[in-house]
DNA sequence: CGCCGTTGATTACACCTGTAGTCACATCGA
DNA sequence: TCGATGTGACTACAGGTGTAATCAACGGCG
């Protein structure tokens, strides 16, 4: 049938993105659970939260599990790929695809701390090794 | 004067981005100097474009100079500012305002060409020097 | 057994975005 | 002078987003 690979994730909104960074960081959670761990943050109601799992489960980045009379949600989409897919937008949109000018600009922002370039400077030297 | 430090200018759209980096790469320009250089690949209208150009003025990312009875429109903004703040923005979100997992991630994706690696080293040196 | 709270579903609603049509007006050319 | 044309202003409208209220149903407590 007409379930032809849907391969590009549905793009997620800022709001749902604070909810993924939930789930990613524990799940499965029931609606409550997850806004036990950003409602006070952000200043949301339970039911703000609601409306934002389920638009992600429209999205089909988290899954519904149901238990009992509730549902558990979860990623659908990994954290990794997620943060990769934003990447590679932002480096494409303003970079033209090449990362070492945003590196640069990065580092003219002053953004890139003492422990980030020494980290960074490991990561070449394996890249070029 | 309650014109007290709007310092974050205003978030700008993708759409009105395309129309920024036009500006950006030549300006001031028309309406339909603007058009001419982003409606083909686009495949916008003049009056699309007309219309971003209106919002890009009331966000103040764009000033628009009277010229005879039309407007002549420059950016308001750096490029550099735009996209320094863009960068850091998508690296506070997503990596903890951290640059080296950015750079990780864009290594692993393979994101990195040989060249940018290269020109990533020269930066790198020059910022222990 | 009946009520209350919890839960997802549905609806709301204002604002932003993408995309464009329409309109009134100033001009330039004939 | 008069009409074609270029111009910005205003209007339009569907779809996404942020934020939430309301509703109906289920299940546990008394």
């Amino acid at each position: 049938m007409a379930e032809s690979a849907d391969n590009r994730p549905e793009r997620i909104s800022d709001a749902e993105h604070e909810v993924m960074e939930v789930l990613w960081s524990k799940s499965p959670l029931t609606a409550a659970e997850v806004c036990d761990e950003v409602c006070a943050q952000r200043g949301w109601s339970l039911a703000t939260v609601k409306t934002l799992l389920g638009r992600l489960v429209q999205k089909q980045a988290i899954a519904a599990a149901p238990d009992g009379r509730r549902y558990l949600y979860m990623p659908l989409i990994a954290r990794a790929e997620y943060v990769g897919g934003e990447s590679r937008r932002l480096v494409e949109r303003l970079f033209g695809g090449r990362a070492a000018p945003l590196f640069a600009h990065l580092a003219e922002q002053e953004a890139l701390t003492e422990d980030d370039l020494a980290e960074i400077e490991v990561l070449l030297k394996e890249l070029r090794q």
